[in-house]
DNA sequence: TTAAAAATTTAGGTGCACCTAAAACTAATT
DNA sequence: AATTAGTTTTAGGTGCACCTAAATTTTTAA
């Protein structure tokens, strides 16, 4: 039987693979904020039911099998957040944390009833794609605004969605996916953004810029 | 802190509790499919908690506070039935077990985003009273459709939801909330009863007529 | 009123998901 | 090659929600 918990390693495994194959035993403690030994505990489990391999010290790998459970949750994640804006008139800084609870019991009828409401959408209000029912995500590694070039456009394509704060103050810049942003300056010793977005002008931090993922503008 | 389990001890406890007073072990866990002996753990500590007032070997009964999570756990449970029916397009007899999973997960705040997107409804689509935000829920305890004299009417006012065949075939024979039925006759030997609903009539058997609850018609 | 039946509690035990502390392994540095 | 720093695993333990089997209390009926 597979748990809630079991679930929650399988979609964190997925999203931490970006790019290398193999997932530290650290980096998923980290971004569960449980202990290291509670994930090889965790990890030993789910390789015993075959959603992932596994080899001592080296790391982990999602099976077929693994990889098919992430996408699901992940669906029902983005699914979730997004009906929660457009259906339910939610603001987009509190939908993560809802969808965090409901992404683990809602049945099959009930993602495709939002998949239908919402016209079998393709991204979530914070710009990340949402896997087709049975098909492949391949997550693009964009690049973050605090490492684009002064002087240089870009497209936001999605933002960090986990911390509610951080969304409000995005939504209050402007800066949504699909906003062009120019970069005018960068101050010194890793100093805040100088950026227009839309004519105004806006001062902003390294850290918030860390968590906006853009595209560059194609002049 | 209070877990799902102890939300739905005391659920159980509210809605078992019509009439009398105290509510005993063994009446919680046949309704639950769990233990007499889990029941009488778990009553130890929600009584600990004081969530309700418990004597050893006399049955317990709910303290305010205790009433309080039932009834918040009941709003959720109806408001999300009838909005799964309404707003979503499911048919009745999906609605209960998908409602048991998301009570205990919803926020306020998505209680509250239902409420308005009905209107801020009384009843279920079963017939059952939605429990105001802060107010008293006081079931009424009507006679099942199996107890009506032959010759009267009976207007049915709920019918039990946890059976989703049940469900299917009484909405097949038209009995909803608020359907006149006119009890004929009811054959020997606990018999069917023969009903005539809307012109039609029909042979229901006891069971299910035992699991529709209907005031007399005041003709 | 006492024995039998029914209900309830206690005792002991399970699996899950977590934890801390200590041991073991790997990688980096000299 | 040896020390050290960092990572990962093992060992042992917690609380939760359940279980079965045995003991106890209450109810019922001869």
């Amino acid at each position: 039987m597979i748990t809630h918990a079991m679930e929650d390693y399988l979609k964190t495994v997925y999203l931490l693979r970006e790019g290398q194959e193999k997932v530290s035993t650290s980096a998923i403690a980290q971004q569960m904020e449980v202990s290291a030994a509670s994930v090889t505990g965790m990890i030993r489990k789910l390789a015993t039911m075959g959603l992932l391999n596994y080899t001592s010290y080296q790391g982990v790998e999602l099976t077929e099998g693994g990889q098919k459970i992430a996408q699901e949750i992940i669906r029902h994640h983005r699914l979730l957040e997004l009906y929660l804006v457009e259906i339910m008139g939610f603001t987009w800084d509190k939908v993560h944390d809802e969808a965090d609870k409901l992404e683990h019991v809602i049945s099959e009828e009930f993602e495709e009833r939002m998949s239908e409401a919402l016209g079998h959408p393709t991204t979530d209000p914070h710009g990340h794609a949402i896997p087709a029912k049975d098909g492949v995500l391949q997550e693009v590694a964009y690049e973050t605004l605090a490492e684009v070039d002064v002087g240089s456009s870009a497209t936001v394509q999605h933002v960090n969605d986990n911390d509610p704060k951080m969304l409000r103050y995005l939504d209050q810049l402007g800066i949504l996916p699909g906003t062009v942003i120019h970069v005018v300056a960068k101050e010194p010793f890793n100093g805040p953004l100088r950026l227009r977005i839309d004519q105004a002008e806006h001062f902003v931090g390294l850290e918030v810029a860390g968590n906006v993922f853009v595209s560059p503008q194609t002049t």
